[in-house]
DNA sequence: TATGAATGAGACTTCATTCAT
DNA sequence: TATGAATGAAGTCTCATTCAT
């Protein structure tokens, strides 16, 4: 009876698991999720790959469909803006911003787990418009607003060229998505052996760079 | 009590619908596979759409998965290098010849209906494994050649830098793939109003000979 | 106009294979349902084998359960009783009588096609009572109530020891049934390799005579 | 409060009916299966009688054809060979092993629910092959080999005369099966009011054994 | 909290039957 | 009379969801 001293700081095994198992069976249903697609995905996978059985996973979750909204919204607020905002306070030519801008999405959003949502969410918009909103919302105009930012500031400061704004964020993310979604499928055999993402990054930033400076810029 | 002389020529109404029939299937059940994503799609869906009744769509495919095959292998040996391979005869700056390339690829793929299965083989690459590996042999691989043989062109003539051949085909396609995956969604409700795909293609375009210029190219 | 004089008496091929059709349709039939069994053959295979098509077999028969019956009756009407009662002008002895009777009874039955029609009605009895109704009033009971008779005919001659006459249609019977199932069936797979069916019945008819005879008898 | 000490040898009721479900499937199908043979049974009716609902049975039997197989294996599993083998022990006249036999081979077999499995292979055999050639083997032959040794005991002995042993099998055999047929099928719309079994059973083998006997064997 | 047996709505698929030609 | 495209009722099977333990 009794109880040991250390219970709120140091929680027994037992109730550490408890308290982690949304966020494991959250782990495994965007897995699940991202690779079979919603339809095809079987809770019964999910509740296994996180180490309990299917009565339990609908004590966390009412059903499927609120699973799934909860996968995404746990990885939209896990990623989105995570480090992103700080760009804000970015000193220096807009040419290594923009730099900084790829390298920082693919840190943050698109080398993890979390990147198999944009094609979850690409493939299910139809079928779950709700979502796709709330992704829109959260995810996808945030980002624009910010790689608008960007171009605007080059602009500003005589570095790149004038250009159509709202066209950019396509033209930047594109690449972008692309590539999370490669890696998020089993690649291989979509698009060939190993995709070098690394230097796939910096030749995007670079051709995006080149493709804003003024003309003659560096000369 | 004429006969006809057209009896022939004029084939009788069951008869010319028979030979309709698994073109109207086909073209059904890639709006609702691309709509839907394959398991959420019902059969039942596609024949009323195709304005038979379920039996009859089983007349002209043995199963849902023949079906979806047949969707895939009807769209890709209807488009898959259609124009594209006269690019080759091109003479010119290859900054046209570039240029030329998007225009085509989005009029004679992206643009179509046939673009839908961008993001339907993307999401059921990991369930058909099979059918992956035929689009990439057949959409995917013949696409990237062409692309480096452009790039190759332009940078023996002097034209453009020497770049990495094997990042371009990711980076001139992605956007267009992303492109044609917006427009083969309700679009609106992802990327919001309207995409003026013309002017992105054009702006793409202008961004990719920008970035693969030699330097004070036009100077 | 002229109908040509020979109309009557040799029909023109066209119309023989008219009047044909039925017949035709039956034979199919019988062979597929003692094959596949009547829920699992498909009125289509029986179109086929008699060389039209499904619509056609409806034109004759107006559905598939009719068809069934069709053959029952058909075969029933073929054989029954054939030439059995002529059995009833025998003289000589009462063994030899049962010997012909054996005979007879495989060549006008149980060697026939028809006797596949054993193996269907047992295993359809429960799904068409009244066809199995039918079957024992014309085909049962007839033969049992010849065999009664043979067997009464020895009893009273003094040739056949006094035996519970109603077992004896069983036991004489079942050898002879379960020899036309076997044959009507793959026997290969079930009982091995060739049964030699004359020497069985033979020794058949051997046994039940010496089962019958008095003790003694012909010492 | 007491916890109940026999909680360990007592299983709770679900358990129990867990451990149940699988045999009272079995049997539940057998019976359907007899009944209305293997097409005309729906998986419904098996899983109602069994007091289950269709995807209950599913658990269990992975599909309708493997609770077929598993219904022919179940139930010559539990008869094969039951009783007989112990018939080699048999010290006494051949004649006496013969009525012995019979009157075990219905005890074990013929008169139990499984009896109704000759009609179902017979039936099936040429839709289910590779069972066929698995009943043949763990049913038939066995039983064959052992009346043929039975009837050489007995001409061993000097009591039976010499016959061709490949024969008596099928002769001794086929009344039995033929009973059980008829007793499995709703017997009185075949052949009549009510088969006194037991006296036909004795009939038989008397047939059986006087048909063998050497001439005036008993005078 | 966790289990896993049970459920039943819903999907794919078959096939007897119809009917315009 | 013959065809064969079309139908739709019915059957097998799946899987999200429930609930007694």
């Amino acid at each position: 009876m009794n109880t040991s001293p250390d219970l709120l700081d140091t929680p027994r095994k037992r109730e550490r698991r408890k308290q982690d198992r949304p966020g494991e069976l959250l782990d495994a249903a965007l897995a699940v999720f991202v690779e079979k697609g919603y339809a095809a995905a079987r809770v019964e996978e999910v509740a296994t790959r996180a180490g309990v059985t299917k009565g339990t996973l609908f004590l966390y979750f009412p059903s499927k469909e609120e699973l799934f909204k909860a996968v995404v919204r746990d990885n939209v607020a896990r990623h989105v803006a995570d480090g992103l905002r700080e760009v804000a306070e970015y000193t220096g030519p807009s040419a290594g911003l923009m730099r900084e801008f790829v390298r920082r999405w693919w840190q943050s959003y698109g080398g993890t787990p979390a990147a198999g949502l944009t094609k979850l969410i690409m493939a299910e918009a139809a079928n779950f418009p709700a979502l796709a909103a709330y992704y829109r919302q959260e995810v996808v105009l945030p980002q624009h607003e910010l790689i608008r930012q960007i171009v605007q500031r080059g602009i500003d400061g005589g570095e790149f060229r004038p250009v159509n704004l709202d066209a950019m964020p396509y033209l930047i993310l594109a690449p972008l998505l692309q590539l999370a979604l490669w890696c998020s499928t089993h690649t291989a055999c979509l698009v060939g052996p190993a995709l070098d993402a690394p230097a796939m990054l910096d030749m995007h930033a670079d051709m995006v760079v080149r493709g804003l400076q003024v003309e003659g810029g560096l000369a």
